[in-house]
DNA sequence: CTGTTAGCGCATTCAT
DNA sequence: ATGAATGCGCTAACAG
């Protein structure tokens, strides 16, 4: 009921509030002896710091914050959940926040990050931010790390995205296919620095190293969603030519394509190839070969740099992790 | 690169600190046009109040904890959604916590929560919790809401587990099925409590209320996951006398079901019905039939009812949201 | 309607 | 190694 404060503490161990600080956070300064009585009358009062008065007394929010486009999606949650494990390692806490449309990202940039103190930094997924709006920032002192996406000026964690798109293709290729639609999205921006761009552009890279190409009827926007990817597929397998492979840039638009060539009576992987991207936890259940990206781990080195960081102590550098191309049942080598 | 304080904000627009503080939270007793010119000085100087002083000297900490088991989980990915969009449009952060394990749970329910300004007040998504430690936490001041997990005393946001399972299990029924398995999991403590529970006490419902008898070893524990269903569909489709139908306590486990179904080579549905739980995104290009719950709702009442709570007007009673069996392609009517 | 006075609970100098 | 003093930035009575 009563919230012990520090002060209590001081008064039962007979020592002062100072020393209780020192104390407890394992400050040098203090003997073993005291350090032991403070710690034994702090458990006895069950005694909890105010984060927030230490936050305000301090410099360190003990607080990171992440933003995500869309937090039910996989991706973002799988990114979350390895930001989550390592900042609850390092006894922080997670400041979730949504950053959907235009406006929540300029409300987020002007209004949210610039209250430097509230979290010693922020993990942004899959946010667009221009040189000018980073710089400002970290300007400001607020320390920044992208996931996904790549803004100059800020340290980033990813994979290769034009190679690993190049990788899949590639696949198809030696499977013999010559028409191979693209699900992609939505190019925010300068598209060859958003994710979906090297996407593309890796997809482009194979089929021009093979001599192929490009139909640019078969490259398609599935808006990275299960209906959207269900929709280009419908499209591209009504064209006259249909394509008889499709690469999506995430296994959601790959799951909508083989629901759409199930409703069109298109056996996979007999009439048509599939290959998704990201390594979802169904895709090895339904048999969806797909590019593996490490989500996970995304999420957790982000975090690190950010700790790092705060630990002065920053990335020079963008870690680039290794992806993997799973191949499954939805390229069946054909017989 | 400099925070700007309330005090130069009040300086600037030649009043006193308090009357920006009144200003700017929109506070009655200021004149509105001592408001007008703090607002302009303060989007002048890009004040933003320093929400670590505010908590610190109010009682609202606008923030609201969310805690989940499993945040990558597609489930509690949509939970999560909810509560943020509801909190955001409230104006208060989300701080989400990982509780998986037993230890973190104690660690969850002794240390975290009990620092009671930290948050305004925290939702518990299947996050067990015994009547003691709810009481003791009620008792502290910590508001509390459930999602799924009822606890005696705490208010909470589901659906009627039992029924829905009834729902799920009366289709395959109808379908002529006799023998039915069950992909449930973990019953951890008491059972008629637990969702698991619940489920398990609607599918006995329905076969009791169709004659049949519950042959025990056709229940099986999934865990909740895709390879627990894939094993525990693999050990049932392997007995002398295997089940016709499954029915998944998750749509995950549901998947994994199919999977071992596909890799046996057993047709679905034309061998093997299967009935899955949640109305996961991916069930509808799949042709998973399942039941759906209303995720992100659950999370967005269960915020509203936390801000209620906060607002001094705390709801009396559990809210019970719809279900909705949604038949498709894996329960195929049978020719 | 507005200004003054006190803290909120803790982390830090600076002494000792 | 420890204590006393000061302030983090803001809200909350209490006056006027």
């Amino acid at each position: 009921m009563t919230k012990v404060t520090i002060r209590e503490v001081a008064a039962e161990a007979g020592v002062s509030v100072a020393t209780v600080s020192r104390a407890l956070r394992g400050l040098p300064s203090v003997s073993p002896a005291t350090r032991a009585r403070v710690e034994q009358v702090a458990a006895n009062l069950e005694y909890v710091p105010d984060p927030y008065a230490s936050r305000l007394a301090s410099s360190r929010a003990h607080t990171i914050l992440v933003a995500v486009p869309v937090p039910g999606q996989w991706y973002y949650a799988q990114v979350v959940t390895g930001v989550e494990a390592v900042a609850s390692d390092a006894g922080s806490d997670l400041q979730l926040h949504v950053v959907g449309d235009d406006a929540q990202r300029r409300r987020f940039i002007e209004d949210i990050l610039p209250g430097s103190r509230r979290v010693d930094g922020a993990i942004l997924v899959d946010i667009p931010l221009s040189p000018a709006d980073a710089a400002e920032l970290t300007g400001r002192g607020v320390r920044i790390v992208a996931v996904g996406q790549h803004t100059e000026g800020v340290v980033s964690v990813g994979i290769d995205n034009r190679q690993a798109a190049t990788d899949a293709t590639q696949l198809l290729l030696e499977l013999g296919h010559t028409r191979i639609g693209l699900l992609g999205g939505m190019p925010t921006g300068r598209s060859d620095l958003s994710i979906p761009g090297m996407r593309e552009i890796g997809f482009r890279d194979a089929l021009e190293a093979a001599g192929l190409r490009v139909d640019e009827d078969l490259i398609t926007n599935g808006n990275f969603s299960i209906d959207g990817g269900d929709d280009a597929a419908t499209h591209l397998l009504s064209l006259r030519e249909p394509p008889t492979a499709l690469f999506a840039l995430s296994d959601e638009m790959a799951v909508g394509a083989m629901g759409a060539a199930r409703r069109l009576g298109i056996d996979v992987p007999g009439q048509l190839c599939i290959v998704g991207f990201d390594g979802h936890e169904f895709s090895g259940a339904i048999g969806l070969t797909t590019v593996r990206q490490p989500v996970v781990e995304l999420g957790a080195s982000a975090a690190q740099a950010l700790l790092d960081a705060v630990n002065g102590k920053p990335w020079n550098e963008d870690k680039v992790l290794a992806h993997e191309l799973v191949e499954r049942d939805t390229t069946g080598r054909r017989g």
